[in-house]
DNA sequence: ATTTTATCGATAAAAAATTATCAATTTGGC
DNA sequence: GCCAAATTGATAATTTTTTATCGATAAAAT
C-alpha cells in the first residue's frame, strides 16, 4: 500500500528511519523472519546487560517480570520484545533459561559476528571511542583511525594506529571496511562522510552535531547527544517541580 | 493470576519512561502547557540545527516541508511537533520564522538557561566530554570533574578543574548541582551514582555500560552507545540485502 | 498422582504516534 | 483591490506500540 514510493509522492525516509527492520533472511531460529521495531531492539541491549549480570550471579533463569523491572517496561512487553527475536521460548513456572536468551539477544543484535569499523577524528572524542570498553562486546571493531594532525599520525591509540586521510580509500577498500564513525569538529564532518562514502562504506555513525546528507543506499545515524540530553533536561524539570 | 504483586499496584517506570513531559508552568509563551511526547522532543534538536544553519544563509522563512525533509519526517508531523511547542505561528505562504522558531524551541529545551552540570570520571570518555563543542550551546554547563587518578588531579581538561571524589559532595552542595555525568568503568558507575544522589544530585546521565539503579525521584539516563549502534547494525543488514 | 501456583503466550483492547485530508488564510502578483 | 498559489492548522483516519486479560502449561508442593 505504502512503501517505498521513493520518487513518487512523498521523498522523506531516504536513507534513515524506516523504523522497522526485516531480520536477515540467513537467520536460523529466528521464528520467521519477522519484522521488529526499533524501539524493541533499542531495549535489546537492556535485556542483555541486565542478563548477562545476573547470569554472571549464577541465575540460570530470568521471569520477564524481572527482566522488566530492570529496564523499566512492563513485563507484557519484555515478553512480546522476546517472541519477536528469541528462539527459545519461556518456560512456566521458571522464566527463561539465562544463557540461551542472551545467545539469542546477541545472535540478532549481531554481535557474534563482528563488524569492522574505521574512526575518522583521533581527537577527545575519537580517542574515547578506540578505548571504549563497552564496543569490545557488541560486534563493533574499530581498526583503526585517520586523522589529518600530522602530529599523531603514525602513532598508536589504545593499540590502533592512526593513519593519513590519504590512506583512507585504499585501507577500506583493502580491508572491505563497511562501517565508518565520524569524530571531527562540525565544519569537517560532510567532506569526511563524500570520502567515506567515496571508498566504499555503507554505514556512518555521525557524533559531529552537524546535519549530514548522504546518498541515497548509504545508512546514516546523526548521534544527536544535545537531544539525549534534552530529554534528560526535560525529565528533571519535571521531577523538580515535585 | 494476575501480577502487579510485588508492592501495591505497579512498580514499572519508577525513575524513568514517563514517555511525557509536563511543561514547566513558569512558561509563557509556551501554547498552554502542554504535553509533549518524547519522540517530538528528540526531534526538536534536529529542527533546531537546520534552522540554524538556514539562518545563517540568510533564510527568514522556512516551511515545514524544508524542515521536514531536513530530519526524514513528513511535514504535517513537522508541523505537530511545532505547534506543540512553538509560540509562533507559521504563517501561510512563506512558513515559519526562523528567528522566533529557533527562540522558542531554544527556549522550550531549556538551552536559555544554563544547567551546571559535573562530571565524574576524566579519563578517554570524559576527556571528550569535557571539550566537546556540542554541549556550550546546548543548555548544559560541565563546571568541573572528579576522579580518583591522583595524577590528574589538580589539573585543568579544557579549562574545567578536576579534583579528588572526594570533594564531590561539598563542591555539589556548596554550587546546588543537580545533574551528573557518570564516564567511569562500568564497576565503578553504581558506586559513584550512590554518592553523587547522597551529595543531592537529582538527574544522572550515565555512559558506563551497566545496569545501574537509581532511588526513585532521581531522573536516571543510560546513554547506550550500544543500543544505538545495533540499530545501525541493524539497518545496514537490511541495507546490504539490497 | 494430584493439586497448586507462577509464568508464559496469544488475543483483544487501549493508547499513542503518525499520516491523510481539507478548509482557512495570507502573501505576492496582476 | 482582487485573484491565484502556497502553506498552515485543525480534524479525522490510520497505523503502531503498549497494556490488559485470560487460558494453557509445566514446575513445585502435597
Amino acid at each position: 500500500m505504502n512503501d517505498k514510493n521513493t520518487t513518487g509522492t512523498e521523498a522523506w525516509n531516504e536513507t534513515e528511519e524506516t523504523g522497522r527492520i526485516k531480520v536477515a533472511e540467513a537467520g536460523f531460529e529466528t521464528p520467521q523472519s519477522r519484522e521488529v521495531s526499533k524501539a524493541t531492539i533499542a531495549r535489546l541491549p537492556l535485556y542483555l546487560r541486565f542478563l548477562q549480570e545476573e547470569n554472571s550471579k549464577g541465575k540460570t533463569h530470568i521471569p520477564s517480570e524481572a527482566l522488566a523491572r530492570s529496564v523499566s517496561v512492563s513485563p507484557v512487553l519484555v515478553r512480546k520484545d522476546l517472541a519477536a527475536v528469541a528462539a527459545t521460548p519461556g518456560v512456566p513456572r521458571k522464566g527463561f533459561a539465562t544463557v540461551r536468551l542472551i545467545a539469542d539477544i546477541e545472535k540478532f543484535l549481531g554481535y557474534d559476528n563482528l563488524s569492522d569499523a574505521i574512526i575518522v577524528g583521533a581527537g577527545g572524542l575519537g580517542k574515547a571511542f578506540l578505548g571504549y570498553e563497552g564496543f569490545k562486546n557488541n560486534g563493533l571493531n574499530i581498526v583503526a583511525a585517520f586523522d589529518c594532525d600530522e602530529k599523531i599520525i603514525g602513532e598508536r591509540i589504545s593499540d590502533k594506529p592512526v593513519y593519513a586521510m590519504e590512506e583512507l580509500e585504499s585501507f577500506v577498500q583493502k580491508h572491505m571496511i563497511r562501517i565508518g564513525i565520524i569524530a571531527v569538529p562540525k565544519a569537517a564532518a560532510q567532506s569526511v562522510l563524500d570520502k567515506m562514502v567515496g571508498a566504499g562504506i555503507r554505514a556512518v555513525w555521525n557524533f559531529a552535531p552537524a546535519p549530514l546528507i548522504a546518498p541515497k543506499g548509504v545508512v546514516l545515524k546523526t548521534e544527536d547527544l544535545a537531544a539525549s540530553l534534552a530529554i534528560l533536561a526535560g525529565e528533571l524539570c519535571r521531577v523538580r517541580e515535585n
